[in-house]
DNA sequence: GTATTCACTGGGCAATGTGCTCAGTCGTGT
DNA sequence: ACACGACTGAGCACATTGCCCAGTGAATAC
């Protein structure tokens, strides 16, 4: 579970160019073939590495707004409406929080006419007490992960 | 920009097993290797797939935390409270949004006592006028695509 | 001090996949 | 009737993979 140096930078030259092969990263890293090899699957038993599924961008597949809702739950109906979202293609992500709102949902649309749709799609189910819904404007950073994982090669 | 049937099967089948070749996908859809190899470049070019960046797992790194907070921006600090966000490693991301509060971000921690840190470092900057702060608890639908790349591949 | 363990090196091997090219086929639209 | 685009199936040289091995050095255990 703990990230050394080696492993930090295989993971960054990794996220930088995807499409490296394990020969070329080591000549890259300068180290032996062999060892890059057994960083990665030790990196990937570990799950630090998930997986190198591939990025698709829901913008570029016609889904270009996204939003993010926040709902309240009727008490007991958690399990419900868990499934009842896992149902929807616009849900990409769903969590349960601490705070005002019972669960936060990642939502995208086609347009912001749609998102109604994809809304009433989501709160038309029992459990749902309320939803209040954040459009997303701009995305000045990304989804990333390379300065986390800097800070945790070095510093452990 | 439009998906059709196979590219949808391309990219589910990528999802799936990421480490798979060009060849070995053209065997299992039973298209010949080329095509495969002509439909991934136009879908790379069309930026439907962003890349194939490895999938790292904050959790496994250290950081098991994840929290959502709302930030409310004094006008015309916005710029400044962006640069200021994407230098916290924590942040993994950021958006400007409509509603209540004006931006929303992603942040993980080593613990509840090391996200008081995080916020701290995210908050203590002159542009920001207040934070609230939803901790996650569990995350029924992890971050997802598939289902939305199947009713692109069929609805289209 | 000596032995054991572990990660890394550097090399070799057969098998496979890649990037590339080409000619031929099919269906669509002009 | 024709041109165009997409797909097929095949071939080729080349690089990479997965796997194996013996040797080295450092840290740990005895």
């Amino acid at each position: 579970m703990a990230i050394d140096h080696l492993d930090g930078r295989i993971i960054v030259l990794l996220a930088r160019e995807p499409r490296i092969g394990v020969l070329e990263m080591s000549r890259r890293l300068g180290v032996a073939r062999g060892t890059v090899q057994a960083r990665l699957d030790r990196l990937q038993s570990n799950g630090v590495i998930r997986g190198f599924g591939p990025e698709v961008d829901p913008a570029a597949l016609g889904y270009p707004v996204t939003a993010f809702a926040t709902l309240q739950i009727r008490q007991g109906q958690g399990a419900d409406v868990r499934a009842h979202l896992a149902t929807v293609p616009e849900v990409l992500e769903l969590h349960t929080t601490t705070g005002t709102g019972d669960m936060l949902c990642r939502l995208v649309a086609r347009s912001n006419a749609d998102l109604q749709r994809v809304i009433d799609r989501v709160v038309g189910f029992d459990g749902i007490v309320r939803a209040s819904t954040a459009i997303v404007m701009e995305n000045p950073v990304p989804l990333r992960i390379i300065p986390l994982v800097e800070q945790a090669a070095l510093g452990e």
